[in-house]
DNA sequence: GTAGGGTTAG
């Protein structure tokens, strides 16, 4: 193809194009080129009509011929390159030929390119079209050039496109992806409401969406698609709604949305069924999801990713992993997305090897890796204790969000660094390059509270709400709470709990309580049991460490009166589990169970395990 | 022309 594309540019090819019209022109055929799949055969077509002068002196021929390449797009590195080349060949191209070209750069990985082109059309004699205006559209949207939108707006008035509904329709995107949701509504509401369709309320629903999070009016403005007699609602309409609905928990909306879809014989395909996965997983319906997924005939990689994605927010980690294991099986191949999810479940495991092997996985896959994927890594680098390269991968990163600054500041608070994450979080006020959340916060506090900060804590508490006026929620009073806490300042902690402006729950209580048993505050520690025991009569927790506090301080007739208590009422304690990697391989074990084996079984079947896994050949992506 | 999945948390 190269060898084809240079010999366009070259002398030889003027002169064929000189002598062409000496040949005859009866060799090109229309439909013998839209049977034409390989680049070959569209060389030899296209070598023919140069031949034969038709490429340039027809422009229905060279346009048809642009637009087999671009359909097939032959060059997988540089896609659109062979085309771009053969367009600029065609001495006069036609306003369809422009229009193939915007088309295919609109979507393409450099969309810049379209508006150079569309430029370059401008200084011609050709005019845009309703055709061009959604391709040029797009391109600004995508580039977040929300000047030239306008301009190219100015353009279609010019040319009396007010009320052609693709153009319209393309504008309401554009404003809304360029933040200008008013403006996309102003389009929205000038269009007459017999031009109005289906995409016009598509596109302001998923503008609503996208930029501003104005999950609320996305779903009002679906409600209002419902109500419009002239419009009836297609797959498009309905996978937006129901993201709306995992966006906002709203359970109740999203189910009556999925008999809505059954009842009107709407075409389940892979895409509605990702957004119902996701709308049953983010309103904490695992089982729904479940079976949802697992109805999906043709899984593509995004269900998958919405599943796995699923399992990791119920805390639900190892199924995650394992969902995308049979993803490998099911030969799959997984992207950024996908990966983002299993190296945040691999990090809650504390499971760095098979951490490590998808960070290979990316590396020899090539999966693109965003920002998501890098926060992720460092997030489950540090949470596996291998604070160096966690932060070896953060100075790496020349471009941090607020999710690398935070995963960065709370992996060296959860690691006893408290010192340096805070100096991190310095670093990153003065960066003034992101702002910090709740989120960073909540590192940042428990930072100190992990220090003994005390003083530095309380300073961090205030700027939080005065200097960047984040409300604090239950889990920074928790971070409080846990701070006085452990210093020993019992009484203190006891008053901030009584001052703090939302109710206390059971987290509070039970630092509270925690604090007390270590400090060997018994009265205390008996107030807060009581007060979790009132929040949560069935759990065991509290009086587990009740029962603690009173053995800590020799008071045994009490130990036994919490023990029995407990017995009467058949409340179990809760065994203790953990996660274990051995060799890659995640293990469950919870106190007292010898199901594994004990002590030194287990040790054996670990030593048989790596003498089996030394002899064994695994494909490295399964 | 419009659509689905992702990283931080006491």
């Amino acid at each position: 193809m190269r060898f084809f594309t240079s010999i366009l540019r070259t002398p030889l090819f003027s002169f064929v194009k000189s002598i062409s019209f000496l040949r005859p022109y009866h060799n090109y055929s229309p439909a013998l080129l839209d049977k034409c799949k390989h680049l070959k055969q569209l060389n030899q077509i296209l070598s023919q009509t140069i031949v034969t002068g038709l490429f340039h002196s027809d422009p229905f021929v060279s346009s048809k011929l642009l637009l087999n390449s671009l359909s097939n797009c032959f060059h997988q590195d540089d896609p659109l390159g062979f085309s771009h080349t053969l367009f600029l060949q065609i001495p006069k191209p036609n306003i369809f030929a422009w229009n193939f070209m915007f088309r295919a750069y609109s979507n393409s990985s450099c969309p810049t390119e379209c508006l150079m082109l569309y430029n370059l059309m401008r200084h011609t004699q050709i005019l845009p079209d309703n055709y061009t205006f959604p391709f040029i559209l797009k391109a600004c949207a995508r580039l977040s050039l929300l000047e030239k939108g306008r301009e190219i707006h100015a353009v279609s008035l010019n040319l009396g496109l007010e009320v052609d509904v693709f153009v319209q329709n393309a504008l309401i995107s554009m404003y809304s992806l360029c933040g200008m949701v008013e403006t996309a509504h102003t389009v929205f509401n000038a269009l007459p409401v017999l031009v109005r369709d289906v995409v016009s309320w598509n596109s302001i629903i998923s503008g609503c969406m996208q930029t501003h999070a104005h999950y609320g009016k996305a779903l009002k403005l679906f409600g209002g698609l419902l109500g419009d007699n002239n419009v009836r609602p297609n797959e498009v309409s309905i996978a937006s709604a129901l993201s709306a609905c995992a966006k906002l928990s709203s359970l109740d909306l999203g189910k009556k949305i999925h008999a809505f879809m059954i009842t009107g014989g709407f075409k389940l395909d892979v895409f509605i069924s990702s957004s119902l996965v996701d709308m049953y997983a983010k309103c904490g319906q695992t089982d729904d999801a479940q079976n949802v997924f697992d109805r999906i005939p043709d899984k593509n990689v995004v269900c998958w990713t919405a599943m796995i994605a699923c399992y990791v927010q119920s805390d639900l980690y190892k199924e995650a992993i394992e969902l995308f294991r049979e993803m490998q099986l099911a030969r799959v191949t997984a992207d950024s997305a996908t990966v983002a999810c299993v190296i945040s479940a691999c990090g809650h495991l504390g499971a760095l090897d098979q951490g490590r092997w998808i960070h290979g996985y990316c590396e020899r896959k090539g999966i693109e890796m965003n920002l998501s994927v890098w926060n992720a890594l460092i997030d489950m680098y540090s949470k596996c204790g291998d604070l160096n390269k966690a932060f070896e991968n953060f100075h790496f990163l020349t471009q941090k969000d607020v999710f690398t600054w935070t995963v960065m500041i709370t992996g060296l608070a959860m690691n006893g660094e408290s010192d340096q994450a805070l100096q991190l979080f310095s670093q990153m006020e003065v960066s003034n390059s992101v702002r910090p959340n709740d989120v960073t916060f909540l590192g940042v506090l428990s930072a100190c509270s992990h220090g003994g900060l005390v003083e530095k804590g309380s300073h961090y508490f205030e700027v939080m709400s005065q200097k960047y006026n984040l409300t604090p929620r239950i889990e920074h009073y928790g971070c409080m709470v846990d701070l006085l806490g452990r210093a020993n300042l019992l009484v203190e902690a006891q008053k901030f709990i009584s001052a703090m402006p939302i109710e206390p729950d059971v987290v509070i209580w039970r630092s509270l309580l925690f604090a007390s048993w270590c400090h060997r505050n018994i009265d205390l520690a008996e107030f807060a049991a009581n007060q979790i025991e009132e929040l949560e009569p069935r759990r065991c927790g509290a009086r587990v460490l009740l029962a603690n506090a009173y053995a800590a301080t020799s008071r045994w007739n009490d130990v036994k009166r919490v023990r029995k208590a407990m017995d009467e009422q058949s409340i179990e304690k809760q065994p203790g589990c953990s996660f274990v990697e051995v060799n890659g391989v995640i293990r469950e074990f919870l106190v007292d169970d010898f199901s594994h084996g004990r002590r030194d079984e287990i040790l054996d079947i670990v030593t048989r395990i790596n003498n089996i896994l030394q002899h064994v050949q695994v494909d490295p992506d399964i």
